[in-house]
DNA sequence: ATATATTCGTTGCGTATGCAACATAATAAT
DNA sequence: ATTATTATGTTGCATACGCAACGAATATAT
């Protein structure tokens, strides 16, 4: 048996690659920041001012991963922790000046990530990738996040 | 803009989610081994005895990560580490007893693994998702991996 | 033959991630 | 009201990865 030959290493490679290449854009254009910080910095630009919790729900990572990050992103002025009266238990992270600037450089390097993934696909081709890959998405969710509910819960 | 509507975030996200399906089964058969060992070691069962210069390549990782999971293979004996005569720079790596009789459990979770990420699809929709990640990762190959060649013959 | 370049593996530093264990704070149960 | 449970963020330990720098060995150039 070949795994090179498999459905699961041309995943596996794909998403690398693309990060990979994104990273590389990244930091020609001086951002910054790292793809997976870009991934984290997404959800901060659409509505900033959540909890670490809520940033690692929208990621998919736990909450030890957002934790560091936001640490990280601290530290380079991005963001800022502030605390919260009403849940002491919680911070609520915002953008800095430099953190929303960031933004529009950031999105130019995946856009153009993401034309070079798509190089030669027609429109028809591009939405069944994507239904595809939400589909296959969407059969593992339950069984992977079954194992986090049962976490959290526990 | 949303990072979650892009096809990106769909690649990463079930890349993600397959290596982490695949890490939950390869823990609960206690294989001992994890997804990343997995990739590595599929070269291995198919031709042991070469170097971690070539298993790099296979893995499309650099030197040094390969370097750091054989250390970790061989301190759980699945591999082991035979200094070569006709080239002392190298080692050869082999697979020990232990390491071959892991194959098929391994092999065993990567198939139930694959075959929930393809569940509800179709042969003909399989062949097509194979061949549009394929034609994906083809597009990035040469730009992400020109930035590997022009370093290794720095 | 000797100097230069290249290859291979290793290590240091930084980032990313999971899981488990903790402390603190908030909520639910009694 | 007090106790038990749950939620949130943090930290320790382990794995994975890139890049850069390094030493040793080999190959190439002159």
């Amino acid at each position: 048996m070949q795994f090179d030959k498999t459905l699961g290493k041309h995943i596996t490679s794909l998403s690398y690659l693309l990060s990979k290449q994104l990273n590389k854009l990244l930091s020609e254009r001086n951002s910054g920041i790292t793809s997976d910080q870009f991934r984290l910095l997404s959800n901060l630009w659409r509505k900033d001012g959540i909890t670490q919790q809520k940033l690692a729900i929208y990621i998919g990572r736990d909450r030890a991963s957002v934790t560091r990050m936001i640490t990280i992103l601290e530290d380079i002025g991005i963001v800022t922790r502030i605390a919260n009266n009403t849940d002491k238990r919680v911070n609520l992270i915002y953008l800095t000046k430099k953190g929303r600037e960031l933004e529009p450089i950031a999105w130019q390097c995946v856009q153009e990530s993401l034309s070079l993934v798509t190089k030669g696909f027609n429109t028809e081709e591009i939405a069944l990738f994507e239904q595809l890959l939400i589909r296959a998405s969407d059969n593992l969710k339950p069984v992977v996040c079954s194992t986090i509910k049962s976490k959290l819960s526990k």
